[in-house]
DNA sequence: TTATAAAAAGATAAAAAAATCTTTATATAT
DNA sequence: ATATATAAAGATTTTTTTATCTTTTTATAA
């Protein structure tokens, strides 16, 4: 469903969420442990998110990574879609190009209304609905 | 979601339910090419699902893969879980080992209701469920 | 201005998944 | 019996994904 690479980046976009800011970074490595995520692998997969602007870093001493208040209202699937491309999510489940609404596969209905409601969620929720799940006991870290 | 190796086996699985019994075969190179499949590798996945009696095989002159009865009732699930194991489908989304309804990750509650309802309707449905899908006109092929 | 700390970029390596090739076993028909 | 057609099994190759390592750029602070 989702790539390792997904999996970590939201993971890292969610500690990020809650523990950073502007005038509170973190550094790739250490939030690489507290992630348990490969220390190399989070900080490419940040640098990805910073140059499409879902992150934000900075370079030198007392630099690292961070959220700012338009990435935390990002919606989850922009985390998604950067990492692991739109098509991953879209595509049909027994991957044949031409299915569609009028021309679904024989998986189709049996998939595609819980695939359409699951794509609906991913749009409409963004990182800081996640974190306050998360402050309100909803949900529950570590990562 | 689906590796390519089940997404070829459901394919091939669905052309054998329609097209095959023990007086009718067909050989891997032909359902490779009509289902748009390496023939080898086809071939591969079909001798797993023939050992673990979800279709059937004969070898020599006029041999060749089918399903019989019970094959076609089998629900869509168990060739999924025969190719790709039983975690794939079942695992966080996040990868996180302590996920579940008691301990749920900050996705949860967002996917698991749809990943629930897919699984159901997985296990619900057998490959004879989605041929009279297409016999009725209902979804379709090609493959 | 120099040293240092960090991310960015790029190259490389390792592991897993996808795909193919070769050999063996088995059934059928001649 | 022999030749032939087929799947089964196993080995190998290729591609993709995952992960790491090295070098460069940039910002800070002394």
């Amino acid at each position: 469903m989702l790539s390792n690479s997904s999996k970590y980046a939201l993971k890292a976009v969610l500690y990020l969420a809650i523990h950073t800011s502007s005038e509170n970074k973190i550094l790739a490595r250490d939030l690489a442990s507290l992630i348990n995520v490969p220390p190399a692998y989070i900080a490419k997969l940040l640098q990805e998110l910073v140059r499409k602007n879902l992150a934000h870093s900075e370079k030198g001493p007392h630099g690292g990574f961070y959220l700012d208040e338009l990435n935390k209202n990002e919606p989850v699937i922009n985390f998604i879609y950067a990492i692991d491309g739109e098509d991953k999510l879209n595509s049909c489940l027994l991957g044949l190009s031409h299915c569609n609404h009028l021309n679904p596969c024989p998986l189709h209905h049996l998939a595609n209304p819980m695939r359409d409601a699951l794509l609906n969620n991913l749009k409409h929720k963004c990182i800081n609905d996640l974190v306050i799940d998360i402050k309100n006991g909803k949900s529950s870290l570590p990562l």
